[in-house]
DNA sequence: TTAATTGTTCGCGAGAACCAAACGGGAATA
DNA sequence: TATTCCCGTTTGGTTCTCGCGAACAATTAA
């Protein structure tokens, strides 16, 4: 009845890769486990998981110390190889770190990906107060300012499409919860060009972001600065900080069109 | 006849899952490819390639843009999360950052997996010439300073072990090749605390490096600065940088066992 | 010694995962 | 506009895989 225009989840699967899949999560939740304690979470037989954890051990994707098995460090490898992928990326790193050497505070860079955002680079000034995100880190858009400021590039029905399949859970008093709202926050920031987060998120933590609007569109990011409320108040809140995240977010347009 | 004690590739593995990684090795590969193409490339049917690589991305491991099929940002998160498994790591990064700017030169830090050298973080100094390795990289350990010093701490059987898994390739006429004059190089390197690497990867690029005792034993690290032969040489190569080399080595062995 | 954990191996039956072939849609060509 | 080609997707059917249960080996604890 609904058909979801990208992403669309039809056709067949194939269980034994889930059933490996669900090994690496729980892998990864587990902090490292032995095949018995696999087994008995997964509700699968020791024979069923100790065969998977040998195939993925000969791709190197877990790694097998003494009895413990553990993700591997391969991806490490991976995980660099997809954000360099993102063409933007290098020159958005370089501008996070001057945006946060320049401003003292934290800087930083996302991207959109299966609905969500995905921080790819973090850097602190002097006075940076650290945040809870990290590189790689995984959050719905529409609870801080780089979020929105990424789906204040969709199109309508995407953003639809996005809160169908995520919702809109509220982190804080603060957090946009209804659709209409969100709808509004969005035209707003499309005519200011930057997005705020009043402490949206977090109590005591206001962030600042920018759209980056990208030449050839498939890719969308935004860049951001944060801090607490008793910096980021008055005219630098309203202000300064808006023109200095805005222009960031114009110089990585720039060099981006260039490669 | 020869069985190893430790990675033993022994009992069974599960096809599916093998056709799923060689799937996103070859996504990677190929930077990104649709369902044709990897099923030419793979030799399986198209059926086949597509139930798998619906079920990578219902994983979020593999993400869609339009009809070609990508490597998903979410290696970026679950590589994240391997680094900051090896415990030293937090504090080898920091030293690492700290001698790249005080020498001025590239600074790197390896751990050992699956036989080979990773390298876990890099940082260049004022005057640092770029160097062909990056984060997530693997590395055969005889060929670099690095990859000596893990080797110098590791029992002569493990480095057997190793040596028959990925042999000794010749990378520049300088590298180690022979079994006994890497062994002769491992006891130099236990004496003084320091391994070299003069020109054996790359012509003109020198390295130093320094073994990292971890306290606990089970995690295999090194910490390097590299440059160019023009400015490594003299007593600045021979006598100046090993002591801080090992300097810094030391700092994360204590800092280590703090933890 | 026994008992209770592990990880590992193996035979077997159910059903999953392959393949081939057909389908539907978009783009380039005629 | 019609034709062709190549793409991704779907489906039916058959084979062989894969998951289970149970036994085995190797530690550790009682």
């Amino acid at each position: 009845m609904n058909d979801t225009p990208t992403e669309a989840p039809s056709g067949r699967r194939v269980q034994a890769v889930q059933i490996s899949c669900n090994i690496l999560e729980a892998v990864r939740e587990m902090d490292g486990a032995g095949v018995s304690e696999l087994a008995d979470r997964l509700d699968r037989s020791k024979a069923t998981i100790h065969s998977h954890l040998a195939t993925l051990v000969d791709n190197e994707l877990i790694v097998k110390h003494d009895d413990s098995y553990e993700i591997s460090l391969r991806f490490v490898d991976i995980g660099e190889y997809a954000k360099n992928r993102i063409d933007i990326y290098e020159v958005a790193k370089d501008e996070v770190d001057r945006l946060a050497e320049e401003t003292g505070e934290v800087a930083q860079f996302m991207v959109e990906e299966h609905g969500r955002g995905v921080y790819l680079h973090k850097a602190s000034g002097e006075n940076a107060i650290q945040t809870a995100s990290y590189t790689g880190n995984r959050k719905d858009l529409h609870c801080t300012a780089l979020g929105k400021s990424i789906l204040s590039q969709l199109p309508d029905d995407r953003v639809d499409e996005i809160i169908d399949r995520h919702g809109l859970p509220q982190r804080t008093e603060n957090t946009v919860s209804s659709r209409e709202e969100l709808f509004d926050v969005l035209e707003t920031i499309r005519e200011r060009g930057v997005a705020f987060d009043d402490e949206e998120i977090l109590k005591g933590l206001r962030c600042i972001a920018a759209p980056i609007q990208h030449p050839t569109g498939d890719i969308h990011g935004a860049i951001s600065i944060s801090g607490p409320t008793s910096r980021f108040k008055g005219d630098r809140f309203h202000e300064e900080l808006p023109e200095v995240v805005k222009g960031a977010a114009n110089v990585i347009e720039v060099n981006a069109t260039q490669v």
